[in-house]
RNA sequence: UGGGCUAUCGCCAAGCGGUAAGGCACAGCACUUUGACUGCUGCAUUCGUUGGUUCAAAUCCAACUAGCCCAGCCA
């Protein structure tokens, strides 16, 4: 008998709790973004929680853009939103909504309002409803146009839809309760009047709704079961109930609240990424310094990592802010055996192979990936001369270093064991040339005699390696070290693009100048650059980061 | 000074009255055709604080404390 016991966040208990008592007999989620932007990580957690859990429970998953202001909403984001949402994996197959599309019908349930009483029309400018709403510590004062018979609401709210009324003239109010100490309950506004041109609905109205009235209808119309938002919602949840309630709609939604997602060393706020896409500090939305769902992609996440990063973080009510160092190991672990691991030299030094032929070429065929046998093999040249990276390489090794050093025999990787003899340095005292010897008996990176070598080292050949320009990445800015100074302007990471132009790749990798532009993920991955092809991730066979590169033993 | 919510290891996060899961990070050892990966080991006598109830509390009660959210005709 299996008896596992896996834990159940908050909201799949209350889901079960729902079905169990028979509330629903499927329960249906929705992600409702307004298409005024580009999705970032923290929708992701969104997306995928809700598709995720109308999947784990045999549900439906509806997609619906909550477009109910036309003053913030484009059809540019509708598009890139839900390229974002198909990429990510969520599937919301037929059910592509628009709340604009149900104008008609909440403008049909204000009037139910109106007609029990519970809604009027209220002629108070902006400045006085503020006035008249109280403070957080002060109840609010009764609007003086709360008192207007149904008939002249009806007639009114009638004459807003018509058009009679310049923006802010006029409003439509739930009466609920001025003295509520939840400022929402406050005769909050449903219906404002908005003379501008809707991105789905163009002229068809002049007046629209407001999210909290808007949004519980959305879901009724639809059958959402668990209306699943974040925690700045919570206070809105007795507003949203009164409106479901007063509505009387048969299959009641209800609305939960979540901890949004927060990544530590990144930027998420929408001004600032605002700010440096505007001022070109970054490429665009989808920089791949930023976190934007599209930068994620052009940095070669998978949608696999993201979904396993957001499983990974969990779902409750607490703020909280996820290490970034979380992401990078769920790339990590999902590249690491579906990719080949390629060879590359950042930071190149030529080493020459004294005994070997001058005009030699062999074709030594190298294992994808030594983990994953299905991913085959490639060939790569070797020759008499070759690039290693600068960081193989100690004129006078420390303890412990076991890369390659004069006198010290290392294996070439998948090729032969080289000894190194001697190096040239120039003026300036830099290493510009190694020359080894190999032993042509350790061919294919063994030797017969069954000696050991502690150090293996990636290697490109000089005369067939491809040369490339790799930009190594950093997230644009860590809040932690001050990166925003106190007028709230932003301190920018000079380190965050680094450009290397003289890297080279093996050759297998040629074929394409999206190759000439690596974007360098940390820790080992690198992905070719999307701008002018379809993002691909490939993995480094040396695992860049201080993680594993070499560190000098601490002074004692 | 009103209301709502939250508080368990550096970071997430289980736990729902019976004596602190797991993951990331970190450290050590082993293994290794890259020092990665993998494997093993270590990592909260303690659950924001203080009291109380109980044989027994992270879990129940009370009072504090700290953080987040709310005064858009934004969502």
């Amino acid at each position: 008998m299996e008896h596992e016991t896996v834990s159940r966040n908050f909201i799949e208990m209350i889901i079960d709790k729902d079905l169990a008592e028979g509330h629903c007999k499927q329960i249906c989620t929705r992600f409702p973004p307004e298409p005024n932007g580009y999705l970032h990580i923290g929708h992701a957690k969104s997306i995928l929680l809700n598709y995720g859990l109308a999947k784990q429970y045999g549900g439906i998953f509806n997609m619906r853009f909550d477009d109910t202001n036309p003053t913030k909403e484009k059809t540019e984001f509708v598009t890139s939103i839900l390229e974002d949402i198909k990429w990510l994996g969520a599937d919301w197959e037929e059910r592509l909504y628009f709340a604009s599309n149900y104008f008609g019908q909440m403008y049909e349930a204000a009037m139910k309002l109106i007609k029990k009483g519970k809604a009027y029309v209220s002629d108070l400018t902006a400045e006085e409803m503020r006035e008249y709403r109280g403070t957080l510590t002060e109840a609010g004062k009764e609007d003086p146009w709360s008192k207007r018979s149904i008939e002249e609401n009806l007639q009114l709210f009638e004459d807003m839809k018509a058009g009679k009324y310049q923006d802010g003239e006029k409003v439509l109010r739930a009466k609920i309760d001025m003295t509520s100490p939840n400022i929402n309950m406050r005769d909050p506004i449903i219906y404002r009047v908005a003379r501008m041109t809707h991105h789905n609905t163009g002229d068809e109205w002049c007046i629209y709704p407001m999210y909290d009235f808007a949004h519980p209808i959305e879901d009724a119309i639809e059958g959402v079961t668990h209306s699943i938002c974040t925690l700045e919602f919570e206070d809105h949840r007795p507003l949203y109930d009164w409106v479901v309630r007063e509505l009387e709609y048969e299959v009641p939604p209800k609305q939960i609240e979540f901890a949004k997602l927060y990544l530590t060393n990144v930027v998420t706020g929408k001004r600032y990424i605002k700010k440096l896409v505007e001022e070109q500090i970054v490429d665009g939305w989808d920089d791949p310094r930023l976190v934007s769902i599209a930068a994620l992609r052009r940095r070669g996440f998978t949608p696999e990592s993201i979904q396993m990063f957001v499983e990974l973080c969990g779902v409750s009510k607490s703020n909280s802010s996820v290490d970034y160092a979380m992401l990078e190991y769920c790339i990590r672990e999902d590249l690491k055996l579906k990719k080949s691991r390629v060879m590359a030299v950042l930071d190149p030094i030529k080493v020459v192979i004294d005994n070997y032929p001058e005009d030699q070429v062999e074709y030594f065929d190298v294992v994808n990936n030594m983990e994953n046998e299905a991913l085959g093999t490639r060939t790569m040249p070797f020759t008499r001369e070759l690039y290693i990276d600068r960081e193989d390489f100690m004129e006078e090794p420390p303890k412990k270093y076991f890369r390659m050093f004069p006198g010290n025999e290392v294996r070439l990787m998948h090729a032969y064991f080289v000894k190194c003899e001697s190096f040239i340095k120039d003026e300036s005292g830099k290493v510009t040339e190694i020359h080894c010897t190999y032993d042509p008996a350790s061919k294919g990176g063994n030797s017969p005699d069954g000696r050991k070598v502690k150090g293996t080292i990636h290697w490109v050949s000089a005369k067939y390696a491809k040369k490339a320009q790799i930009r190594l990445y950093e997230n644009i800015v860590d809040e932690e070290l001050g990166v925003y100074n106190e007028d709230g302007s932003l301190n920018l990471n000079p380190n965050s693009l680094t450009v290397l132009d003289n890297c080279y790749v093996e050759p297998s990798l040629e074929g394409a100048k999206a190759y000439d532009s690596f974007q360098f993920v940390r820790q080992g991955f690198f992905c070719v650059d999307a701008k002018d092809s379809t993002p691909e991730a490939l993995v480094f066979n040396r695992i860049v980061s201080l993680k594993s590169s070499y560190k000098l033993p601490t002074q004692q």
